[in-house]
DNA sequence: GCGCATTGCACAAACGATTGCGCTTACCTT
DNA sequence: AAGGTAAGCGCAATCGTTTGTGCAATGCGC
């Protein structure tokens, strides 16, 4: 049993291919009448067909498939943007492909590389670092990009993202308000536009509130994760500088301070005040619940989707890129209390 | 700049475009001298070419692209098995297209049917029901394709799970062991396969340790969420039933279990002991921390993708369709101890 | 030294859909 | 009634690769 063609249905409903593919793709130019179209669009639908998307592929050279790449699925900070934007662009007739690069670059290159032979449309790219060669390339080439969750240092590419200086901003005026004077931020990774962002907020929002800042407030965690989380509150602890509050990177590593600092024999909330950042799920659950940043994943990624579709439909646009902010919102919970006395 | 194709190569490396594409082939057959191949594949290295992936699927029918589909993304139970299998697949030149289908048979179907009509290779597919007409039609048309954590009732597809029987199994002898007599089961929707043979095993372990087994000591919960599993640990506590342990169908449910329990003054593991599935991220880190079994996820993934891939370069063998466990553990922690006397 | 097998490559026909171009036909205008 | 116009459709080229077939040249055995 073949698959049934276009010169199967054009031959069924009596006319040539050509005209077949006209009606069945609605050609906009008005080239084909309501009852031939209506009458190919009704064999078509009989016959059961369903396009070669390799032979469209070939001649229009689209392939309606959007690249989505992510540093890595399993952490919970990725699926519900992929979950957004596949909701939009399935709607809109386009595949999602989504890849992992496990945070190595010569990954990352590869599968991009795998996925322009392929002739993908256009890429989401969740892995951009603040310096980012590879995203420079795809600019440069012309590819249809949009950026999520991370930004380069140059805005040459459409960004969409969280507004995290107003939550970094929120968190020290949370912990402020609760008494907290000497307050400390494991920031994330400075390679990446979250880490650099949110540390960036941290510094502002001590100015603002006139309270000190001393450089070694702020320490640099090696990645996004509990160990280094756990790495950066050794030194911390090891410094011996005071503090009563931990604005942390993003959630893991606030687990891992909490984790460092209860072996230290100082408990949240009550010795100490830990923030978060993402609102992973069951940060809610766990004894005492996480504060910490809520974002709105799957809006980022919708947003991201409808504007590289924008893009792709619009594509020598020189227009301004976009960078969207989304708002996110402080989740108080019981990692964060009142000050004690030093 | 328009990219270069394959008669660029066979003209520069001075060759017909047919011996070029041997070349660049490894044409089995031997038909192209060592030494043209060298000059083909140098020059193609070159001139940066890059096959056209629509001309080669239009001609060879085969697309190199494998769809996963899963009932939710979000679900921290399926990551590690895209993990897995992307990372099988890609290394043998293939790309995987991740595709949701939020839960709903209708749009399952759509995303198939899309995929299918992009000449899609093959289908790993983890949201099988017990009953599954998608799955029949699938195996019908002899579209390869491998069943991953859920299985059918027919065994027409091959299937890569786990041994949940073994992993319910030991649950009970754990809990036995802890002298618990009294032990229920939250079980997960029995329209999967999962849910059913987790039913069974724990009714078989009631049977082998000769516990009396009432009718009610099983109860059925919608589907896999905290959720569902509040709905049916409330209806426990007002059944009346005596028990000192819950068994529940997976993770999310022991969670909603737990918090039922605790808001009717019974914690764990003084007063009841609770033991989930599946071992989902930070159930370790939860107060007290999840007793639950841990699946080789990852690992299913991957042994799913090489069944798949077997199948797919081997497609008329009529072999015997392989279904294989994988060995999981329980991973004894907080939410179990000692029965309480009654 | 002749014929045959073998090797190494060129030729051209697919694969199935899209699309610029041009022919027919029907309708409208004058 | 004749010429003009445009709508509606057919024709055939085209996208870039793969692959069955055929032809030439080479080497081998006898």
């Amino acid at each position: 049993m073949t698959r049934v063609k276009l010169i199967d249905v054009a031959r069924a409903a009596g006319v040539h291919p050509g005209t077949a593919s006209r009606a069945l793709n609605s050609d906009p130019d008005g080239r084909v009448s309501a009852e031939t179209t209506r009458r190919v669009v009704e064999t078509a639908k009989r016959l059961g067909y369903v396009p070669n998307s390799f032979a469209r592929g070939l001649r229009t050279a689209r392939s309606f498939v959007i690249g989505m790449i992510v540093p890595d699925v399993t952490n919970p900070l990725f699926p519900p943007m992929v979950r957004g934007a596949e909701q939009v662009l399935s709607q809109a007739g386009y595949t999602l492909v989504l890849t992992d690069t496990d945070n190595d670059a010569a990954s990352e290159r590869d599968q991009i590389e795998r996925l322009r032979s392929r002739g993908t449309d256009g890429f989401l790219i969740a892995t951009a670092l603040w310096d980012d060669p590879l995203v420079e390339e795809l600019s440069e080439a012309g590819v249809p990009a949009v950026l999520v969750n991370r930004n380069t240092a140059v805005h040459r590419l459409p960004y969409v993202g969280c507004d995290e200086r107003t939550g970094i901003v929120v968190t020290v005026d949370h912990l402020v308000g609760l008494g907290h004077r000497e307050i400390v931020h494991l920031a994330g990774p400075q390679d990446t536009s979250t880490g650099r962002e949110r540390a960036s907020a941290f510094r502002h929002a001590l100015r603002v509130h006139e309270l000190p800042l001393d450089p070694d407030q702020v320490l640099i965690c090696a990645s996004y994760t509990e160990q280094a989380g756990i790495e950066a509150t050794t030194r911390l602890l090891e410094s011996g500088r005071p503090f009563t509050a931990v604005v942390a990177g993003n959630d893991l590593i606030a687990l891992g301070a909490l984790e460092t600092l209860a072996a230290a024999g100082r408990r949240a909330p009550d010795d100490v005040s830990v923030v978060g950042f993402n609102d992973l799920p069951l940060v809610d659950k766990l004894t005492p619940s996480l504060t910490t940043v809520a974002l709105p994943l799957r809006e980022m990624g919708a947003l991201a989707a409808r504007i590289l579709l924008a893009k792709i439909d619009n594509p020598g646009d020189g227009g301004p890129v976009a960078q969207s902010l989304l708002g996110v919102s402080l989740a108080v919970r019981g990692t964060s209390g009142p000050a004690p006395s030093l």
